[in-house]
DNA sequence: TTCTTTTAGTGGCATATGCCACTTTTTCCG
DNA sequence: CGGAAAAAGTGGCATATGCCACTAAAAGAA
């Protein structure tokens, strides 16, 4: 079994993934970079932006990133002054995310440098294709996928 | 508040795609845990399994990967013993990779956890659909998009 | 052959992500 | 009401990735 030409790993749909997030990623960061931001910060600020200052469990959970992660992420935008928090009114366990006004200033200027990659982007797989991958992509991501529990003794 | 996409960001394409790597990573991070290896690790070990004996910058090539990046995602597998490096016979800046009887035994026993969570995902999405996504994540990954160098000064 | 440029890696620094253990609050329930 | 259980975060630890500056070695140019 060790050289019957196991299924082809170029097969892995995990492995494809990363490596397609490699390198967009790079090209993304690259056009954010003359703002400072790196992909995922332009991602969360916009999430964080479009959301009524959420709670960071509400985030972590549209993003489907572990809240531990998430609560890592935002500490450089919180260092430099983008992101600020608070306790939630009626449950002080849960702190709730909101834009400083520096970090809303920042996200405008980063949209700016997003829409010429999303542009170029679209041009070179076109904007049917594209939309179509986006769904596609959003489609796993909600898939819920889970390894069967062994022995599920409860 | 409810609805947190609004129209705009969520067609971000670099953002949709690193939501459903982080989605479809954990689903087959937790397949190979029973061997104690991410599926990057797993991914790792089967690029240089498949290639013959591998210098760093091949294998950061085939896996669009910063070679540093390359660099330090190995450390853990050297320590482990799974894979061990050594000079090239001709080109002595040349650093070539290769598995350990360690690392193919290891290998092995990840390939089994792997198919499982393979095969589950398959089932879900289909295998023609599933395909057709790795195509479509294979062919953004070799885009080569490059943002428009400020001033080509040369 | 010597000087210059290119190529292949390394090490340091910083962000991205996850898991686990633990703390604080809320909820639940008997 | 009082204790058990669930929910929301935090901090520590480890891997994943990138960029940059720097070193060693090979290729080219003079």
């Amino acid at each position: 079994m060790t050289e019957a030409r196991k299924p082809g790993f170029s097969d892995c749909n995990n492995a494809t993934l990363r490596r397609a997030a490699r390198s967009l990623g790079r090209f993304y960061d690259d056009a954010l970079a003359p703002s400072g931001l790196k992909g995922t910060q332009f991602g969360l600020l916009f999430q964080i932006h479009i959301s009524d200052e959420p709670a960071m469990g509400a985030i972590a959970e549209a993003l489907i990133m572990d809240l531990s992660a998430l609560g890592h992420t935002l500490k450089p935008l919180i260092r430099d002054g983008y992101v600020e928090t608070f306790p939630d009114k009626n449950d002080r366990r849960v702190k709730r995310v909101r834009l400083t006004p520096r970090g809303q200033a920042k996200l405008d200027e980063a949209l700016g440098l997003w829409s010429v990659a999303q542009r170029q982007f679209e041009e070179k797989v076109g904007a049917e294709q594209a939309a179509k991958l986006r769904a596609a992509l959003d489609a796993v991501a909600d898939l819920n996928l889970e390894m069967p529990t062994a022995v599920p003794s409860n």
